[in-house]
RNA sequence: GGUCUGCUAGCUCAGCUGGGAGAGCGCAUGGGUCACAACCAUGAUGUCGUGGGUUCGAGCCCCGCGCAGACCACCA
């Protein structure tokens, strides 16, 4: 019984078994090794509220890739996973559910309570997204997985807190913020997101308080200005002269506010004149401070008016703009209406306009920060790929403001600060403090706030490793090598890994920034929950094969640009695997007997597997031809792949292992070698058995990386030696990546085969042009050109086999050409092949006219190209020996094409 | 307003440091050939957005313009 690969694939056979395989096996543990290099990447967390989706099937999958390769390549290779506690996102969805499920608020629980629930969301939801991650086909070290609110990451957090504050890099202060009134909670600036409203601008007069004409100014906010302190114009606004230093009334409300003067008001914009709101707008907060304005505040936290207000009090915002504005129109303050498209910021997560409100709160200050991380990049220890990421990277950097860290929530890592209840004393401490270091007392109130989720994300790299205690790992591991992202992140994160790292561990907490696009859909329109047209990786892996996701994830992409997710794609994916899959069956096939027991094949040593391994150079006496060919083509494919993965040309990479196997292996060596394996001689075919498993050892190795699966499953059919024959820890996750070998280049055995895959390319030709069934069997001639004898001859195996030709007869001299035949010219060679009753002189006459036409072309370029003066004299000499070489190549080739053609002229006169 | 990206075969996209335009899908023709019809063979299709420039030579480098998109800034 043949112990071979299922008759079709399906790859939902294997998929979970060989995870499941690995896994226990301890495939993926990343061991202390100091006798090999570590290669580390720390999975960006994904957020326990959330389902995988395509964006993480993109960025987990490109992780994978280059972690398979780099352990094959021999590195101790370590993928650290771990899930985000996603503060605001989080307690959003257990507030949600709480609300659902029993009608209750949070404060209806109490925090502790609250906090009881949140955690239990973890336990229930926190794993489903890492067992998504396994159907993926992921290598990471779960036994390192990580949480970032688990014990390590939460003493992390503190020290790093406590680190910052000692340094007066921590600050608390009272400064405008921006607050989402749904969420409750204020934001820092990358959690705002900018989008275009249509809105309007209206026009109000304020009289002036002398009873004069006053002033005009605009506003998109009318609800703000029960907190207007003073009108700023420009100084050198002509206009306003006799105003500044007069105050004017506030319609309605009746409070007299200064006109003054600023530089921030531009005479160009509006009227000129600007209502100046310092706890509702951050240039008006900066005009405030320059001129020691009051701030009046008039909006809640929950985004209603307060009694600053007065009737409107208790009004929703924009309520109350609408009730305002009506009130003022009715009163004749009302001058005109603008509709513009108003730019509002929203919040990132609940796309609530955020409101600017003067808070107390948290601040990390970003200058000193900002520095060393701008230097890293700039010096070259922190690289961008692509490079042009390293801009916005900088520009963010450049114009960083300080970073608000506080969030007015309660699933997240607790602010380690700590008010005497006594004598107001702040005490900010890694340790819970028992007592008031100033006055003694035990009446301590800790900080309500947590904070924000990024804060703890930065430190991920090396909190995950143990930091901040000097861990064997984290003194291994650290710093990691590459961070593999999307460019929406940038700001969130990579930018404060960054200045965490470089202030705390002193160094980049990765070389590397692998930058990666969008996922999109077909349309090209950006996957979403909202527009509903999302595709779920899941249901790909069920219809496809995760192999299938993978490779179509990773191929045919451009570093750092959006893809779009197409279903065509996915099927040539999966088309290509089972293409693999029935090439490796015929393998298989073809090195068993009847019993299942692998046939003898040839060897390099005694323990010889067929693998990268194998000292190929010591056999080339055995060698065909066709095998040297391949095995070159192999050779020439590693150095390629291994270049192109060492780039992060991943799309490069897994394009050449797909022509190498569907176009080199599959069309020309298997077609080719099949005449041995069904031949009858016995020491070949082991010549033959060993060159195949040979090279689908190398070839399934080139492509692991990209089809983990496809290629663990066929791994495990093929023969390895006396040596591995009884490790059940044989698994190609574990194999040696094939290395580029000079010794295996073989130009002369190449040159012959190619010669003869042009021959056979022409024979196809005439038969098709000639509608002579591909069945039918036809005699050749061939004259060679004078020296290419033997090239040519040496592919009379060939051409027989994979051109259905009987016979061949080899010509010196243009007269025994036989009359009734259609011909082609190649490169070495005229083909004639007679045709008797079918021959098709009008199909020959138009096949020579095209091909003439086309020599005509070619010859042309080559001598424009050589009678051009600056190019002999300017090109390199060897791009002009080369262009001779080709003149003279292409005519000779007219020449014959042209006198053919008058031979089939003539005969259709 | 600033920055960036894209514009290449009917569609989706490759094209490394400038040296004769590629793939997949689709299309046309022929083929159940003993690994594979999720296949095989053969073939057709491109003023590489546009106008200049540099160069012996430009899809690739430089400048201008057009269209599409993204990000940052902007809320009088």
């Amino acid at each position: 019984m043949e112990k071979n690969l299922a008759k079709t694939y399906d790859p939902k056979d294997f998929e979970d078994r060989i995870y499941e395989a690995w896994e226990t096996s301890g495939a993926f543990r990343a061991e202390r090794d100091p006798d090999r290099k570590p290669f580390t990447i720390v999975m960006p967390p994904p957020n326990i509220t959330g389902q995988l989706h395509m964006g993480h099937a993109l960025d987990q999958t490109l992780q994978d890739v280059l972690t398979r390769f780099r352990r094959l390549q021999g590195y101790s290779a370590l993928w650290l996973p771990g899930s985000d506690h996603a503060s605001i996102a989080t307690e959003v969805k257990v507030v949600e559910k709480l609300r659902e499920e029993e009608g209750k608020e949070k404060e209806d629980l109490g925090r502790e309570e609250f906090l009881k629930r949140a955690w239990e969301w973890k336990r229930v939801y926190g794993g489903k997204i890492t067992k998504q991650c396994r159907k993926l086909g992921d290598s990471c070290d779960w036994e390192r997985e990580r949480f970032t609110m688990d014990e390590g990451c939460n003493k992390a957090v503190r020290h790093f807190f406590v680190q910052l504050y000692n340094k007066g890099l921590i600050y608390r202060g009272n400064r405008l913020i921006n607050w989402c009134p749904q969420c409750g909670t204020s934001l820092s600036d990358a959690e705002v997101e900018h989008e275009d409203q249509t809105g309007s601008y209206w026009y109000f007069r304020y009289p002036g308080a002398d009873g004069g004409e006053g002033i005009v100014v605009a506003t998109s906010r009318p609800e703000t200005m029960f907190g207007d302190v003073a009108i700023a114009v420009h100084p050198s606004d002509e206009r306003y002269k006799d105003l500044v230093g007069k105050n004017v009334i506030l319609p309605l409300v009746g409070k007299e506010i200064p006109v003054i003067t600023d530089i921030y008001p531009d005479p160009e914009k509006g009227t000129g004149a600007v209502k100046i709101t310092p706890a509702h707008d951050e240039n008006d907060f900066m005009v405030g401070q320059r001129n020691d304005l009051p701030t009046v505040c008039c909006i809640n936290e929950d985004a209603t008016m307060n009694e600053v207000a007065g009737k409107y009090e208790g009004m929703d915002r924009y309520e109350c703009r609408k009730a305002w504005v009506k009130d003022l129109e009715e009163a004749g303050y009302l001058v005109k209406i603008e509709e513009m498209v108003i730019p509002a910021g929203t919040c990132y997560r609940c796309h609530t306009v955020v409101e600017p409100m003067l808070s107390d709160q948290w601040f990390v200050k970003m200058e000193d920060l900002a520095k060393p991380a701008i230097e890293a990049a700039k010096k070259g220890d922190l690289r961008h790929v692509p490079e042009r990421f390293e801009k916005i990277y900088l520009h963010w950097l450049e114009e960083i403001r300080d970073w608000c860290i506080s969030r007015q929530l309660w699933w997240g890592h607790r602010i380690p600060a700590w008010y005497c209840e006594d004598c107001g004393e702040l005490i900010v401490a890694e340790e819970d403090p028992t007592k008031c270091p100033k006055c003694g007392s035990g009446n301590l109130r800790q900080d309500e706030d947590v904070l924000d989720t990024w804060f703890s994300s930065a430190l991920w790299p090396f909190s995950t490793l143990g930091w901040p205690e000097e861990t064997e790992d984290f003194k291994y591991f650290y710093p990691t090598d590459v961070l593999v992202t999307g460019y929406d992140i940038i700001f969130f994160w990579v930018v404060r890994m960054v200045f965490s790292a470089l202030e705390t561990t002193g160094s980049v907490p990765f070389s590397d920034v692998y930058v990666h696009g969008l996922v999109r859909d077909a349309q090209g329109r950006k996957m979403s929950k909202s527009l509903g047209n999302g595709i779920d990786p899941l249901e790909v892996i069920n219809q496809y094969g995760a192999d299938a996701l993978r490779f179509m994830l990773t191929t045919g992409i451009t570093p750092g640009n959006d893809m779009r997710f197409k279903e065509d794609r996915l099927e040539a994916a999966r088309n290509f695997a089972n293409k693999l899959w029935n090439a490796s069956r015929f393998v298989i096939m073809n090195l068993q007997d009847e019993n299942g027991e692998f046939l003898p094949m040839l060897k390099c040593c005694e323990d010889c597997c067929g693998h990268a391994c194998c000292n190929d150079a010591a056999l080339t006496g055995d060698l065909k031809d066709e095998d040297k060919w391949i095995l070159s083509r192999v050779n020439d494919a590693t150095r390629y792949i291994t270049d192109t993965m060492e780039r992060y040309d991943l799309a490069l990479a897994g394009q050449r292992a797909y022509d190498l196997i569907w176009n080199e292996f599959c069309d020309w060596y298997i077609e080719i070698v099949k005449g041995r394996l069904y031949g009858d001689d016995e020491e070949d075919k082991k010549v033959a058995r060993y060159v195949l498993v040979r090279v689908l050892k190398s070839v399934l190795t080139l492509l692991h990386p990209f089809m983990p699966f496809i290629t663990e499953e066929i791994w495990s059919y093929l023969p390895h030696g006396d040596a591995k024959a009884d490790n059940p820890n044989n698994f190609i996750i574990r194999a040696d990546w094939p290395e580029y070998n000079e010794a295996l280049t073989f130009p002369a055995e190449t040159e012959k085969l190619e010669m003869a895959m042009s021959v056979i390319r022409a024979i196809r030709n005439i038969r098709a042009e000639a509608e002579a069934a591909p069945s039918k069997k036809l005699s050749a001639v061939i004259l060679c050109a004078e020296g290419r004898e033997a090239v040519v001859e040496a592919g009379e195996r060939y051409i027989k086999n994979l051109a259905n030709i009987t016979q061949i007869s080899f010509i010196e001299d243009k007269k025994d050409v036989p009359e009734e035949t259609m011909s082609a010219v190649v490169d070495g060679a005229e083909v004639y092949i007679p045709l008797d009753e079918l021959m098709d002189y009008r199909a020959e006459l138009d096949r020579l006219t095209k091909e003439k036409k086309r020599l005509e072309g070619e010859v042309k370029r080559a001598a424009g190209k050589l009678s051009n003066e600056g190019f002999i004299s300017k090109a390199p000499a060897k791009v002009v020996e080369e262009e001779k070489a080709k003149k003279v190549m292409y005519e000779e080739m007219l020449a014959k094409v042209a006198d053919r053609l008058a031979v089939v002229e003539a005969k259709l006169k």
